[in-house]
DNA sequence: CTATAATAGTTTAAACTTAAACTAATTGCC
DNA sequence: GGCAATTAGTTTAAGTTTAAACTATTATAG
């Protein structure tokens, strides 16, 4: 973006390999933005609810004995304020349980109450279809190279920085 | 994620096809995310800056002549509400000037001062420098076949959701 | 045992984000 | 011209997000 002086068009054939990886960041920023608010949206019109709450509701569904507030945490990549302020919501609305541990008594067991897990079943179903909807067009070889491709970056990240 | 009870252990394998749009769909959210916190970190700690900031000042950079704030929240995929806001930081700190356009008095004309070209540049190079560190141990082929899936699934997006 | 370090969470301040309501200006229709 | 509909942008309220400061608890080192 600093530097095209030197060319007054810019087509995605001529790309300088300089830009390979700029160009990879932009599309799965890009990516992620669209479906995120296609989905955002569905959540609030059709469930009056958010993407962040179902995401923490689906983080404490895979573990039906419950987990701690740093596991919610560290499993969705976000801050643990974060989850305090989200969890305290989900609380005050009886869709989740926080209890403090007994032989731990700095960290917290949260699970979803029995309202949150017959709410999370519906939202997740709901979920499920419109990312099928959103990537219909995608063939299944082409998600199976999208996946494997991802995978990889996500285990580069890791060698990458640190 | 609501009904996994007829198997016990999940193996990638043999993910049914019916997950299969989910886990590419959790693969590009993970992947941005993680992306996301490093260049953020970065953003924060080597220039004390945010990449909201640095998304706008990239959006403005497109058009040395100016364009409006419409332009840029349509560019960035993001709500003029938070365009306003994040603009009017700007402006604050100097780097971007806005004026009253003269022949359609609703909007208004924003570009980067000449302090924000500077600091544009400075921010531009480290964050595709950061970029390519990130995905150095991607291939050139995986990138762009990477590339080309995703091109592929906007494609897919316009299409579906209207 | 006790002081220190480390850990789990919460709180706080600031920024970001959105949708919805609102203001101001322009366009279109008669 | 004059009024309704549209458009550009701002404001507002609520929620999300982070980093940093803080509290409470547990672990560790001597």
């Amino acid at each position: 973006m600093a530097n095209k002086a030197h060319t007054v068009i810019e087509k995605q054939e001529d790309t300088p390999r300089k830009k390979r990886a700029l160009r990879v960041w932009l599309g799965l920023l890009t990516s992620t933005l669209l479906i995120e608010k296609r989905v955002r949206a569905r959540f609030r019109t059709e469930f009056d609810t958010t993407l962040p709450r179902f995401d923490v509701m689906a983080a404490l569904a895979r573990e039906p004995k419950g987990q701690t507030m740093g596991d919610v945490s560290r499993w969705l990549l976000v801050s643990s304020g974060n989850v305090t302020g989200i969890i305290s919501r989900l609380v005050a609305d009886g869709l989740v349980t926080r209890t403090r541990s007994v032989d731990d008594r700095r960290t917290h067991l949260v699970r979803l109450s029995r309202k949150g897990q017959a709410g999370f079943e519906r939202l997740s179903s709901a979920h499920e279809q419109w990312i099928r909807e959103l990537l219909r067009c995608m063939t299944r070889q082409e998600m199976a190279t999208l996946d494997e491709l991802l995978r990889k970056v996500k285990v580069c990240l890791v060698k990458e920085d640190y």
